[in-house]
DNA sequence: CAAAACTACTTTAAGCCTAAACAATTAATG
DNA sequence: CATTAATTGTTTAGGCTTAAAGTAGTTTTG
């Protein structure tokens, strides 16, 4: 029994399916944390902040890495500032603004990175792989939906 | 651009299906954060513990608090600290077990927690109208594959 | 060009959250 | 019954996250 298993006849359908929601991402983040913890020690923010980087080989800025990863600039510093201290990120000087960093994997960051991201996906994959292809694909839409009106919500504000 | 939408194509299905699944829980999640703190100067997670206890009026003692929030009981302990502080939950001695507490929403509780379940409600509604009604339960049932299966994940770990 | 506005990033204070260790009580077992 | 094991809740140390304020550099504008 969890949050989501109580809610009662009178709620309406969307918030019936906003708690289940929830309650499905919180398991399957709650399973990758205590993965990455287990087995390499390591953080999802910290996973997080190397899989940016990875997807761009050429490093990005400190704001780049804030609006992609959805969370605000100070917590980037802070990650940033660990992994740098382990080796794993380099702050670069960008020319011709004397305000930014250039965000990069070092080599042993990509090693590392690559490693973890192995198990990753299949940790991943055995979340959803009760669904058959057509069902992937469908939940994939209607959340595709879902992502645009609230990106719609957020704009209008 | 967000996370979710820089996925490129070596990643299989699930990996993507998973970044837009996160992708759209945190986007709902920071506008309620928002919506509550501006409008009724509260939190997520003290809103969550009223939620539980409006569904149960005769009280739930903390452990239950936590397994139903999915949360740690240490983090149980200081949320009810604040509520108790506040004047909108109580803590109540268990017949039979010094060991527990019965926690229950007071009447300001229950009045205080009326007025943000209005408003919260008419955020989500607002959040899944995209969705058809047909959309909307097809959205919950394939959900719910993958909140069986998680369950399942954990059980066997 | 100098003042004002803006941008990039960091720092700070406060709350959330966890795992692990702890205290108190209850239940189980020999 | 006495010891052991399990349960209930709290505390502690540490990491994540935010909003807001602060610093330094860049751009705009009068």
């Amino acid at each position: 029994m969890d949050m989501e298993a109580q809610s009662h006849n009178e709620h309406p359908e969307a918030l019936r399916l906003w708690l289940r929601l929830l309650t499905c991402t919180q398991l399957v983040e709650k399973q990758v944390r205590n993965n990455l913890r287990e087995q390499f020690d390591t953080t999802l923010p910290r996973f997080d902040l190397m899989a940016q980087l990875q997807r761009n080989p050429d490093g990005l800025k400190m704001n780049e890495l804030s609006r992609r990863m959805m969370v605000t600039g100070g917590n980037v510093t802070g990650i940033t500032d660990q992994l740098v201290a382990e080796g794993l990120v380099e702050r670069l000087e960008v020319d011709g603004d004397r305000r930014a960093y250039c965000v990069r994997l070092t080599a042993q960051g990509r090693k590392t990175f690559d490693d973890m991201a192995k198990q990753h996906e299949g940790w991943i994959v055995s979340s959803f792989e009760v669904l058959t292809a057509k069902e992937l694909d469908a939940l994939y839409k209607l959340l595709g939906k879902v992502k645009e009106q609230q990106h719609k919500l957020v704009e209008t504000v």
